[in-house]
DNA sequence: TAATAATGATATAACGATATATCAATTGTC
DNA sequence: GACAATTGATATATCGTTATATCATTATTA
């Protein structure tokens, strides 16, 4: 069996000295064309792959930038790392991705592997509970690291996200304005930043425009968890006549559970959800919801990073987008009126 | 700013050697207990991480596996991942993904980035059209390579993946026993390995059960695309009473498609797909389809790489898992039966 | 033509770790 | 008490690159 060839085997190969070979493929300093064809052929002969660990060692230099993701599954994070890596490319950056399962202990061997890999930048969407031996293990590698969708109470990172609160706001202001008083948050459980958010939101629309007393419904942030809940929370609630729901996944869930209750969302309870994933437009019916773009969220994250490498010393930028009311057929005015 | 710290920034503040540092760090060799202590603490307090380019390079050893996927962001391939990486974890391996969105020439580029990174072992989903150069690459730096799911011609590598042609035989089968005779195959596109033997599978259970002609319907695999095409192809085929998709994906948008036609998948037409995605069960109605578990898969996948690792010269490995038929509401007799 | 400048190639030292050999200091044996 | 064996720590070479300095040539200029 071969072994993988090396800078030393292609120099060999085209009879000249390692540096040599090294100023050919890097572009680099004065070298004859009839020398440069050769070290370029013997490369191309040999399949020779640079060695990027030795590379960026010496060089310094690393152009790789590590994404830890609390669900790699999630349809969205998918758009969002597509956007990303298209972005990031155009800069001459790979991305790798590593999946925490939502798990802080992951999540910490995870950061650790980039750190350990040198990476550049590393982009990270931090789990529910945030360690704090985890914020120190980047601080003190003084990696450039951006928070990407949750955030934690004095992070020290650069940010970029959603405008939750406002998502939420808007969606619930919309509702009311379709006539419904009886309103209830659906969806999520425990305190994580970016729920807490979201129910800021709801909450706070809630009281602006007198619309009742807020009515919390909890439950996993998945479409089978959420039909369950539904179940129950339609016994539990006949009163309520719209949801303003924690995600599209949950959403869409409440949807199909009000479908099996012979029920239809939009006629008999008003369901809007957020986030605009490709589902929510090809359910039937088709999901209201806050839309934002996954691809303009991945672009806006590159762009972000980029901007931190060339200025290590800029002060913390924080940056939430925007999320637009995309009107479908699960919201209407109550039946009552 | 604090520079990273360093084996020797370590060593240093322990009051030890570089060399006795990483002993202790390695848990080799023959180190008091004093010292050991005085330089765990020291990595503590610094917060340091081991260069894992420095070391891989000198030690040989790597532990991290290359992903190199077709899509990401199919729900399918991110639970495969997630088994994948769990099973890998316990066998200390750290799996790193790149999206090659299906593209030759993305692919090459990412399969380049994890030989260049010495990844100890590579598993590889190809996209539809294979380069040549991309072989080469991959035996020429002799990197352990797997394929998945998808595969090529006179390829050298080992190979996981699902037993395509008798999943789509087993299903047709299925749904000629229920009485069904004018039965189609419907969705992808082109000649891929992977449906060219799910068509195969088809032709063949028609041609076993004297069926009828075989009739195949292109479309691009998305559920918005084949809720498009599935418009057309009613039209164009009014006869054909079941259709064998070519996944579950484009099996839920044929389904929604025949919804908004007012017909209904399971009465009107059987629908069956392959895969059995989180969001098969949840449609309505539920779709039949075969079922292969995604976490499985990933595991097999892990043990197979693990297996080549520890046995270099062993023979080419070929694993194909069977798909089982699991019932739902989106298959029935013909109505005319 | 001698001195200087430009060109093209190379030698060498690093990057941060690990493997191996080596070296003191301590312990054990007869 | 002399010598071997063990223990604990260190010096050094190495992995595959790149950055810098250096060194021959050849070309240019006065």
């Amino acid at each position: 069996m071969l072994k993988k060839p090396t800078l030393h085997s292609v120099a060999q190969h085209a009879g000249v000295s390692v540096a040599t070979a090294s100023q050919v493929l890097r572009n680099t300093g004065r070298i004859s064309e009839k020398t440069r064809k050769a070290v370029l052929d013997a490369a191309e002969q040999l399949h020779y792959v640079r060695d990027s660990r030795a590379a960026s060692m010496r060089s310094g230099e690393n152009r790789e930038i590590g994404l830890v993701i609390h669900e790699i599954a999630n349809p969205f994070n998918a758009e969002v790392i597509s956007g990303l890596s298209d972005f990031l490319e155009t800069e001459n950056y790979l991305v790798s991705v590593l999946d925490s399962e939502n798990d802080s202990e992951k999540e910490r061997r995870n950061l650790k592997a980039f750190i350990a890999g040198s990476r550049s930048g590393i982009i990270w969407v931090p789990a529910a509970e945030v360690l704090d031996e985890t914020v120190s293990l980047l601080t003190r590698n003084n990696v450039p690291t951006i928070t990407f969708l949750n955030s934690f109470a004095n992070s020290p990172f650069d940010h970029v996200g959603i405008r939750n609160a406002k998502a939420t706001y808007d969606s619930t202001s919309y509702a009311i304005g379709l006539g419904h008083r009886r309103i209830a948050y659906f969806g999520g459980t425990g305190q994580t930043y970016v729920r807490r958010e979201r129910m800021r939101g709801y909450c706070e629309a809630m009281a602006d425009h007198a619309a009742g007393t807020p009515l919390i419904w909890d439950c996993e942030d998945t479409k089978l968890a959420a039909s369950e809940a539904m179940i129950l929370f339609c016994k539990s609630h006949p009163e309520v006549t719209a949801i303003i729901c924690n995600g599209d996944r949950v959403a869409l869930g409440a949807c199909l559970s009000l479908a099996r209750q012979d029920k239809c969302a939009g006629r008999d309870i008003s369901v809007i959800g957020i986030d605009d994933i490709t589902d929510a437009a090809l359910a039937s019916p088709p999901l209201t919801t806050m839309a934002v773009s996954p691809t303009e969220l991945g672009r806006q994250l590159g762009r972000v990073m980029i901007n931190r490498l060339q200025n290590p010393e800029q002060s913390r930028v924080y940056l939430d987008i925007t999320a637009e009311l995309v009107i479908r057929d699960t919201t209407s005015p109550p039946s009552g009126a």
